[in-house]
Parts: structure tokens; C-alpha cells; sequence
DNA sequence: AAGTGTGAATACGTTCACAGCA
DNA sequence: TGCTGTGAACGTATTCACACTT
């Protein structure tokens, strides 16, 4: 379930401010969704609630974290090392819950050989080997566009089966590979979509229907 | 719709590859969505295919374009400059289609001053005066976690209705304005959530259902 | 009394399949 | 003939509402 890690959040936050007991009701606004979805959510894990109580903060973050496989760590290779790959190498969250930025890789001599966030950055003619050395099983494309269908053919011949990517493309891949997108410019469009929309109903007459989040 | 874009950048490719008509199947298959969809989609926006024919690129794109409100142009603000502001700030896509990036703030002297993508990062005191004077309506917030709900009060106070959050964190806001969330952690959990499942799938049973994208 | 877990009702988005138009 | 536009069928997600447990 997408709200898995949503939930986790407010959880681990809760744990750290010492709540022990949390009903769906306070999860819920917490995570921003109501609370009957959220415990149909949490239903389909199994039964860790109890009734009238509430559900145990350390218990569900235990289990909701062996639910998205974080209890063990993941191995995560960084292919691009721009701008926006240099924000991610340095992010705090990956290195938090299970996850390990285990390679940075450029094709810009230039950039290969720098340390960033305490990693060298090597040449993209190593990405099969690093991949296999490390057992990389989570690849995030931060390239330029024209790049990103050819790496991420590389990366998927080497084994990978899971690519977040921000590049503007979209990647054709097997379908036993998993790919999420994030689109800086998709969101911000949608949101130009949304402040139109407000600004056409102080005026004129809407058309059609919108969506959220 | 939230698709929009997404046709939007498969016309622009188009366009520029000299594609004058196209059909709602090969449409569909650039933007990778299925044929009925794409149609049922573009049906609301109005009748701009043609039967037996297909779409006119040109006029496709400029129609999702103004539905999108991407006819005028948008200031944004980037708030908060540390390594993904920065990247924000240097990203193409912002400038190409409608957005302009009208402000950079932070905190932190040492920062303020510095010339990113060449503009000046301003000092966050300044955000309000920013914001009117310069006609910012869509915000960005790149800020950590912990800066992220005052300054995103401020912002609100200020006039903004529509926001983009980096932050991990749920902003709580009025319903009249909308905020759009880039959670970079929470794309690699449901990451490892696939990848565990694949690996469960190997050897021991699987337990529960799954969602894509 | 309080709050979970869940069938039943509802709303929503997707896909099918084809009538109708160029 | 080819392809759009769209009702109808379908499947899935959300919400309601309450029986049941602690």
C-alpha cells in the first residue's frame, strides 16, 4: 500500500515525542487521511490493533517497516550527479530508515572523482560493476533526459529491477521492472492547473472536473 | 487532469520531431497510458479530434496548454536554497513552459547573497514583500522538516494558494489552498516494497496486495 | 465506554465496445 | 475505412455504520 510509509512517518514521530498508544482516529490526521481508511489499511497487515485502546506506536512501526522490507537495508546507486543528484546524495532521509546511497555515478570527467556527501563519484563505465560489487538493487536516475532510456537499459541488463526517476521522460521498461517517476515540472503544472482554476471562479465560468493530490 | 502534462510533453516531442497529426493509440502509448483513457480524457477539455483522422499536434498542444494555464506565465519562489533548492533553482524544466523562477530565500547568512541560476538569494525576512511585490503565486518549499509548517503559515498569509512541499512533512493548510507533496523517501520505500515482494515472491508466499505508480 | 475490524453501500476511475462522423 | 467520442460494464478504492472486543 502507497500510504504504508505516509503512516510510518507520523508513527515514528509519535514514537519519539514517547506516545505508546495511538487510536486511527489521531494516526489518521496525523497522516493527513481518514480514519477508516486507515484502518483498513492497517487491517489488511493483520490484526495489530486492540479495541477500544488503540494501536501500539512501537508494535506498528515494527511491523509496518517489515511490511516495506526496511528492516533490512537496500543498497541505492545514484546515476547522475548534477544538481539535483549532488541534493539527493546529500539527503538526509535515504540514510535514515534502510536505505544506503552505496554508489554515485557521472559521465562527466569533470565531476568523477569528486567526494560528495562522503562518496567518490566514479565513471558510468563501472555502473554493471558497481551494481554487481555492491549488490545495488535500487537505482535512481538523475540524468538528463537524453540519457535516461540507455542507462536505464544498462542498469536493468545489470540486474535492477527498481528505478525511481527524475528524469522528464517516459521509460519504456519489462514489465517485471518497477519504475516511479517524480516529475518536478508535471507537479508544478498541476498546481498552475489548480491556481487557474481559482482564479477562473472569481470571473468568467469553470469547465470541467479536477482532481487532488 | 492529472495526466495533462504528461500528454503535453509527449506533443511537444512530437511537435519538434515535425509530427503534424497524431491518433489517440499512438498519443497514448508515448505518454504510456492506454488509448480509451487518453480519449476520455481529452474528451473534456472538448471535441479537438478528428474522426477517422486524429489529433492536430499543434492544436492539441496549444488547447492543453491553456487548460493546463500555461498561456500565462507564473512566479514562483523557492524557499529554502540548501542543496535542493539549488537544484530547483538550476532545473530547465521550470523556465521552459510558463514558470519563472521569481525569488530565492533562505534563513542562513551565510547563503543570503549568494547569485544561484543567476538570482540573488534574499534573506527570509523579506518573503512577504517578495511574495506581493513580485506577484508570486506558486511556492516551493524546500526548507528541512522543522522550518517547513511556520514558513508555509507565512506563505499562506501572504496571499499563496498553491504550494510544492519538499519537506517531509504533512503541512496542515485551509482547503482553499492547494499543496502538492514530493516525498523523496517515501518513492524509495514503495520502491523496496516491490523489491521485497519479488524477492518473497522467489522463495517464501506473498501476503497482501499491491498497487502501481 | 471507547475504538477496532469489517461487511455493505457508495463513489470513482478505468476499460470495453461500438455508434457515428470525416 | 479509420478513428474519435462516449454510454455502459466493470473493477477498485473510499466511506459508512455498526457488531464485537477489551
Amino acid at each position: 500500500m502507497a500510504r504504508l510509509p505516509l503512516y510510518l512517518r507520523a508513527l515514528n514521530g509519535m514514537a519519539e515525542r514517547g506516545i505508546a498508544t495511538v487510536s486511527s482516529e489521531d494516526l489518521a490526521s496525523a497522516a493527513g487521511v481518514n480514519s477508516a481508511k486507515l484502518r483498513k489499511d492497517l487491517s489488511h497487515l493483520g490484526s495489530y490493533g486492540t479495541r477500544g485502546v488503540g494501536y501500539d506506536v512501537e508494535y506498528l512501526v515494527y511491523q509496518i517497516s517489515r511490511e516495506l522490507g526496511l528492516t533490512q537495508d537496500w543498497a541505492v546507486a545514484i546515476v547522475g550527479v548534477g544538481n539535483l543528484g549532488r541534493a539527493l546524495a546529500n539527503y538526509g532521509g535515504f540514510v535514515s530508515r534502510g536505505f544506503r546511497v552505496a554508489a554515485l555515478l557521472d559521465a562527466d570527467p569533470e565531476i568523477v572523482g569528486d567526494d560528495i556527501a562522503g562518496l567518490n563519484v566514479e565513471h558510468i563505465d563501472e555502473l554493471e560493476a558497481v551494481i554487481k560489487r555492491r549488490g545495488v538493487s535500487i537505482v535512481v536516475l538523475a540524468t538528463p533526459a537524453a540519457a535516461a532510456q540507455e542507462l536505464c537499459d544498462r542498469v536493468i541488463a545489470a540486474g535492477v529491477t527498481s528505478i525511481l526517476n527524475f528524469a522528464p521522460v517516459v521509460l519504456s521498461v519489462p514489465d517485471t521492472v518497477d519504475v516511479r517517476k517524480v516529475d518536478l515540472s508535471i507537479e508544478l503544472q498541476i498546481l498552475a492547473f489548480h491556481e487557474q482554476r481559482k482564479a477562473d471562479r472569481m470571473s468568467g465560468g469553470p469547465l470541467m472536473a479536477v482532481d487532488s493530490q
